[in-house]
DNA sequence: ATACCGACCTGTCAGC
DNA sequence: TGCTGACAGGTCGGTA
């Protein structure tokens, strides 16, 4: 479900609710499939662990985790990185709320609170590591232009599957890909060592506004999304081709088309984009 | 090395 | 009402 933006919002909103709380205990679910560290070794890394901050990387959430006595030596750092998948939810709880079905991890916190995991499809993935994480590509809000064209220019996959390849660039799924490149006017099937430098810088700024757009309105709610307040973005409003299929463009009036590309329902403009 | 495609899961919705 | 199939914001591994 999430991309950069609706993990960035979740992050923040995690940081603001989180950060300096220690976890007292942890309950861990019997699905092994969002388990990419042991059961064992997750209870015993986020247990009595102080959470120092929680931030995105990618489409990743990090919880920078402190154990040990708070300022003696002996002291490690861990991060406990949470994906979401399509469809996974990171709340935090009273602990008298109802757990809702397909919770697969409850982080019981000092002050009574609860953090909980869940996730129905069961694409998330929840892991622990001890050594920096910096995500699997680059950050797509800070790279440079020149950077950005490097990625692509010598490959021959449609410019849509590059994009959301997580390994170049990281934190563009399908909807902020449809997104951009209708905002660059490129076609999602074009080869990527076909587009023109003009083309890859307009590609580079399209990217990076939409983005910082979908973040400033809180990400997009296409069908569940919500913060870690509960509450639904808004840049669902703001789209101009995802979801826009048989619609008029805005630009142009042209109807919207969708297509498959790389696997995944594709949104595009023939008129304005090339 | 690179690119495509099915598999992994559950929920929802359209169509019959 | 209830069944079936398609589809969904993501990634991985096998195959060509």
């Amino acid at each position: 479900m999430p991309e950069l933006p609706e993990v960035e919002t979740i992050a923040n909103g995690l940081h603001k609710r989180v950060a300096g709380e220690r976890i007292e205990s942890v309950w861990v679910g019997n699905k092994p499939e969002p388990l990419k560290s042991s059961a064992a070794e997750i209870a015993r890394t986020l247990e009595g662990a102080r959470v120092d901050g929680v931030r995105r990387v990618g489409k990743h959430i990090v919880f920078d985790l402190q154990q040990g006595n708070r300022n003696g030596r002996g002291q490690t750092v861990s991060q406990w990185i949470v994906h979401l998948g399509m469809t996974g939810r990171m709340l935090v709880a009273a602990p008298d709320t109802e757990i809702p079905k397909h919770t697969h991890l409850i982080a019981r916190l000092a002050s009574g609170r609860e953090l909980r995991f869940v996730d129905p499809r069961r694409f998330g993935r929840l892991e622990v590591r001890h050594s920096g994480f910096n995500g699997p590509g680059a950050e797509p809000l800070t790279i440079s232009a020149e950077d950005f064209a490097h990625l692509f220019r010598k490959r021959a996959a449609p410019i849509k599957a590059l994009l959301l390849n997580q390994s170049l660039l990281h934190g563009v799924g399908n909807i902020y890909a449809d997104e951009s490149l209708f905002r660059a006017g490129v076609r999602p099937r074009r080869r990527a060592n076909t587009l023109t430098r003009t083309e890859l810088a307009r590609l580079h700024v399209a990217v990076r506004e939409v983005l910082k757009e979908a973040i400033a309105a809180g990400g997009s709610s296409v069908s569940d999304y919500v913060d870690a307040d509960g509450e639904e973005g808004l840049f669902q409003l703001q789209h101009r081709a995802y979801g826009r299929e048989g619609q008029p463009c805005l630009v142009c009036k042209t109807k919207i088309k969708k297509i498959v590309v790389a696997g995944r329902g594709t949104h595009y403009c023939p008129r304005c984009q090339k």
